[in-house]
RNA sequence: GGCGGCAUAGCCAAGUGGUAAGGCAGCGGACUGCAAAUCCGUUAUUCUCCGGUUCAAAUCCGGAUGCCGCCUCCA
């Protein structure tokens, strides 16, 4: 059983093989923080959550470095409307983007360098092109030279002449040709700057992945990831870049994961509707949002609805209804995790391209079967098996970030975020259910129901178990 | 104008040559005072359409139609 993942530079699934034997060298393009993280960002956080997750159980030891863009032009504008510096802000948007991710159980990476950080290896790599003729100096700005790079467009397969013809880019009188893009940017007013050989300035924005990835991972790493729309032209700038400095391939294996789009339009400023992971949290619960996220290939682009969400929500009672189940009927989970067989097939599907949606099939069919094997007439052996797959599906769940919570602890949790979403006491609703118990228990059904409805009316749903009476809200 | 992707049940979605996973909703059953919740069972002779290759195709090839993305800052 072999990891095969699809690469975007060949444009096909490959069998992957790190560098390093039992190492794997992986970068992801963080976000740039000016803003509050998005669903967006929170899908390409989750894919490569998993791919770090995945990777480490298969037995590498991952070195994992996601950047933070620190300075850029959205940094300086947003900065300058607020009245306050640079790194101020940046600081605001890191330590929010921390806090969600934290909340969507995304692992923190190895490394999380910040692109001020590393201004001294922007310069040297910088340098170093145009030293070799790949990169030109005009009024203190220094351009890449796209013609002096042979295999330009290679990843994004684009021709320079294609793409000119095309002609949506601006022309720039300085520049060689129009597809030349910034390594360093001369000092405006008002900008943050620093001391380099062609004047005060600063990093233009694809070089400093170059620059980091470099610094911490070497000339040519396994893996780099991001999302879809960064193929071009960052991805395609960061190769030119740092294969022209270093002459040798700079990444083996490129991950894009796809869009999500809202109520099936692109999100997008002008139409007004980015989600923030903050609200969407304010409403879903984490893992929710991972299983809705993991649900599709990570390449396909993914509709983010209001009923998807409910689903996904569903999706999720349904697997810790199960372990809760297990957990009430024998007690406990079993040590071994291979032996109910739903472990290796589930890796079969992690394995052929970070396959989750697949991969969740089996995690639900896993459920399934404990639930028939609970159903049975509870001999020894189907509580063993039970707890066996539900070992399994704990094992699964680890992998994919969900089902980490105690099953008991979730459901109170959710009840007690119903009750506060409600606005009400719950302690209210605890007094309501029992004056119904007493009333079910004197046979009084007109009563009992009265006080049903009542209760519905205010969104509470009543379960009544062999052990009594619980709700929670509908 | 250039490049690329997708089209599988009511909805979402796996499946890349061997005879259609899974989820949600629905329906039937168990359970219940009746319900709800939960659990079980069940729902595509067929994979947008038309040709072709093959003993065999949702899967490969050619064509048509429809939808989408990128080529400009963007996860």
């Amino acid at each position: 059983m072999a990891l095969t993942l699809y690469n975007t530079l060949t444009r096909q699934k490959e069998t992957f093989k790190p560098l390093k034997p039992g190492h794997v060298s992986m970068y992801v393009c963080g976000p740039t923080v000016y803003d509050s993280s998005h669903i967006g960002h929170a899908r390409s956080a989750v894919v490569f959550d998993i791919v770090f997750r995945y990777l480490q159980e298969a037995g590498y030891k991952v070195t994992y470095v996601r950047n933070f863009t620190d300075v850029d032009d959205k940094i300086i504008n947003r900065a300058n409307e607020r009245d306050m510096d640079c790194q101020a802000l940046s600081e605001i948007y890191i330590d929010e983007f921390h806090r969600d991710m934290d909340a969507l159980a995304v692992l923190r990476p190895t490394l999380e360098p910040r692109a001020t950080e590393f201004i001294k290896e922007i310069i040297e790599v910088t340098a170093k092109l145009v030293e070799k003729g790949h990169a030109y100096v005009v009024d203190g700005d220094v351009y890449f030279d796209v013609r002096s790079f042979a295999s330009y467009g290679k990843l994004s397969g684009r021709k320079l002449e294609d793409m000119e013809a095309g002609a949506r880019v601006k022309v720039d009188s300085r520049k060689k040709d129009p597809f030349d893009f910034a390594l360093w940017k001369a000092k405006k007013p008002g900008e943050p700057a620093w001391e380099s050989p062609w004047g005060e300035g600063r990093p233009g924005w694809h070089i400093e992945c170059s620059a980091m990835s470099w610094s911490r991972l070497g000339e040519t790493f396994d893996i780099h990831g991001g999302g879809q729309d960064l193929i071009f032209p960052h991805h395609e700038n960061e190769v030119a870049q740092s294969e022209a400095a270093f002459g040798q391939q700079f990444v083996r294996y490129w991950m894009h994961n796809g869009f999500v789009n809202i109520d099936s339009e692109k999100m997008s400023k002008s139409l007004n509707n980015f989600l923030t992971v903050k609200e969407i949290l304010d409403q879903f619960h984490p893992e929710a949002v991972r299983l809705f996220l993991l649900s599709k290939h990570y390449r396909s682009p993914v509709d983010f609805t209001e009923q998807a969400m409910k689903e996904a929500a569903s999706g999720l009672d349904r697997v810790y209804s199960c372990l809760q189940r297990i957990l009430e009927t024998v007690g406990g989970l079993d040590d071994d995790f291979q032996i109910s067989g739903h472990w290796s097939r589930f890796c079969a599907c992690m394995d052929d391209d970070f396959n989750t949606a697949g991969a969740l099939g089996i995690l639900f069919e896993a459920v399934r079967d404990v639930n028939r094997l609970l159903d049975g007439d509870l001999t020894g052996d189907d509580q063993v098996r039970a707890t066996e797959a539900g070992a399994a599906i704990v094992k699964m769940g680890g992998v994919l970030g969900m089902f980490q919570e105690d099953p008991d602890a979730y459901f109170e949790g959710k009840k007690e975020q119903a009750a506060q979403d409600g606005g009400f006491d719950p302690a209210m609703v605890d007094d309501l259910v029992a004056k119904r118990s007493q009333a079910r228990k004197d046979k009084d059904w007109g009563t009992a129901d009265a006080i049903r409805d009542q209760l519905t009316e205010m969104g509470v749903a009543i379960e009544d178990t062999p052990d009594g009476t619980i709700w929670k809200m509908a």
